[in-house]
DNA sequence: GTGTATGCAAAGAGTTTGCAGCACT
DNA sequence: AGTGCTGCAAACTCTTTGCATACAC
């Protein structure tokens, strides 16, 4: 995958912030990244980008449909690769782990409930919240 | 419905503040308040009530259980009255209407998506995002 | 009277914006 | 060379907190 192009596709010039951060996606696949983290894993490779030019290039990906954004919880947005294909989300709330699933009869469901209600349906979110299994298991 | 009662059932005192939110819930049924709204709404009656004690108020009654609190966008949280059945909800992103709904299909399938990874599922969040009729029809 | 709640002021967290200089194309 | 991008500083929004006074019980 070729991130410099990818990045001047949008019509986005190909610089250092641009590029590690689309990088920092590839490298963490699956994973959900709030601009701090970000911000922090670059500093931990001592490349110094500040946390106004971390939004601002998320806020491009996003708009680009490069990447995707969510605010799970309302403290604070975070991002994931937009791999084209749509899921929703189980999120820890013990550990924070976030898994992702897709359910073809939920997906169904929520269009008749919209056609029934003649709403034009744009997007949807469907989050689940809970114990994953290692954290259930340790707590009882 | 006696609010004071209800409020001092939460072991709070039933303070001004208190009284007044609880009852402006009451009026508005259906309706998600944000504690800005909130402010403006008891600053129209000429309550002088400051909105950190919005705050406070609004959390209590999370917490009592009397209200549930959304954040639905990332930018402010909104509250509505618990009245005990849960629901799912339909946005219209024009508007900013919000219709609710429950699917028991949907529900059961939520259920089953979650034992099936063995994840403890504690709550859910389903938001359906689109044109509400009105909006739609206004728009083509 | 006692202890809780409020008003006020200020702080905090996450996010956004203005601007001047630097870097990509 | 020119325009877009970044760093820096500061602003903005929503929300929370500390403290002294005021009120509910």
């Amino acid at each position: 995958m070729d991130i410099p192009k990818q990045i001047r596709d949008c019509g986005l010039r190909a610089t250092l912030p641009r590029v590690r951060v689309l990088q920092l996606f590839h490298e963490h696949p699956g994973k959900h990244l709030s601009a701090d983290d970000i911000s922090h894993l670059l500093a931990n490779e001592k490349i110094n980008v500040i946390l106004p030019t971390v939004y601002r290039v998320l806020m491009q990906f996003a708009d680009a449909n490069i990447l995707i954004r969510h605010t799970f919880d309302a403290e604070r947005a975070v991002f994931e690769l937009n791999e084209g294909s749509h899921h929703d989300h189980l999120i820890c709330t013990k550990c924070g782990r976030v898994d992702e699933f897709i359910d073809e009869a939920i997906e169904r469901r929520q269009k008749a409930v919209a056609q029934q209600r003649r709403f034009v349906l744009q997007t949807h979110t469907l989050t689940l919240y809970g114990l994953c299994a290692q954290c259930a298991s340790r707590v009882r």
